[in-house]
DNA sequence: TGATTTCAATCAATCGTTTGATTTACTATA
DNA sequence: TATAGTAAATCAAACGATTGATTGAAATCA
């Protein structure tokens, strides 16, 4: 089953062209980007670029739908779970969550596929690019639905509260800030690079922080 | 005492094209910004960027001396409190750390002469920008370090260690995420505007979480 | 052959910056 | 007080370079 607004998936010189529109959006930003550089990064002529897309607008969508390909899949699978899983136990939901978190912050950290995808995303949530609503649709609202149903299910908390809603958008922010403010904690705590063993470090403290906060919003 | 790389509060037309500067570059970007809706945004003519500051460089520098200047002494006043506060006690300690991060995220969400100064600072830290030296040692480093203090002081760990640092960053992380994400934050709740009231809410909730990392990180 | 794709060359528009003249603000001199 | 002198500041105009986009021919593949 497809989206009736997801392209199928490009090949040869339109694919090379959305990889150097990752990686160069995501580095400089759209507007610092020329479409001679990235012409230059694919190994293609400058005139691809409208052939395959239209133009420099065209390449990214192009680039936002490559990112929902990408990582799409990976959250669903991180968050979904079993398909038609049974509601879980409060410890159950505890241990979906804690799990998820890692993966997410190993992910967004360490993995390679999301070296060019992630600030690319993060960027185009910043400018309120042309790209935000398809994230925001295709994968934030599924992504933060699943996870206060599982924060509901530990705490016992209603799943569509403010305070929920709320909760979940500074667990998440936790996480996502590690990514964004990467440069600062670097040089704060004299890190040079992210292998898995800090991940793992960063992730065990927003887990603790998490756990502690669930334990904290527990109805009895 | 005045820091020598303090550059003394520009006036008349310069004073203008910071303040275009600091508000087209944080709703657009550095490179999307051109100088002549800088100068046409601060009245003035486009030569006088070269001239008062050198190039477009120099302006960017020039913007974030100015939120230095803005930033930095509120910053100090929250955090800082009484210059030379004896060692708070750890219920002193959580008190000052929740005062803060109320008066943090007020600031972020609400304050008028954060509007322009916030987007264009993230920006600069998104970008590893010319600015982000400084805006590192003379705001980030400092406040950070005063909150690991208080941390410190709250939970009986130490100060300087890497877990202390890495839950105040998640714990500060908090705060600014609400700011950075606050497009998706708003279209999942609904929110139109972050009025008094829902920066009171959001603060709320982060001092809910930080209150239960506190109580769980403390040595008995 | 016919359709698709790539190429070098070029377009007008916009970019950051520079120029030289002009205006403004202030001081020294008579 | 009046005026000439000087430096600071602003201005319209233009600079070369680069931008995104377009063209029509050449190449590629079926």
């Amino acid at each position: 089953m497809t989206e009736p607004s997801a392209p199928p998936k490009p090949e040869g010189t339109a694919a090379d062209l959305i990889a150097a529109g990752l990686k160069l959006f995501g580095q400089k930003g759209f507007a610092a980007t020329s479409t001679r550089e990235i012409a230059a990064e694919a190994g293609a002529n400058i005139a691809s670029i409208a052939y395959h897309f239209g133009n420099k607008d065209g390449l990214r969508l192009a680039c936002g739908h490559e990112v929902r390909r990408r990582i799409g899949g990976t959250v669903a699978a991180v968050l979904e779970g079993p398909a038609d899983a049974p509601p879980p136990s409060p410890d159950e939901a505890m241990m979906q969550i804690e799990a998820a978190i890692r993966a997410m912050t190993a992910f967004l950290l360490t993995q390679r596929a999301a070296e060019d995808v992630v600030p690319f995303m993060l960027r185009e949530v910043a400018e309120n690019g042309a790209n935000l609503d398809m994230l925001y649709d295709g994968m934030i609202v599924p992504a933060h639905g699943r996870f206060c149903a599982l924060w509901a299910a530990a705490t016992g908390n209603a799943p569509d509260s403010e305070r929920t809603r709320l909760i979940v958008f500074s667990a998440i922010g936790q996480i996502l800030y590690f990514r964004i403010g990467r440069p600062i904690v670097e040089r704060r705590l004299g890190w040079t690079e992210w292998g898995a063993e800090r991940a793992r470090q960063t992730a065990d403290v927003i887990v603790s922080n998490v756990r502690a906060m669930i334990e904290r919003e527990r109805r009895p």
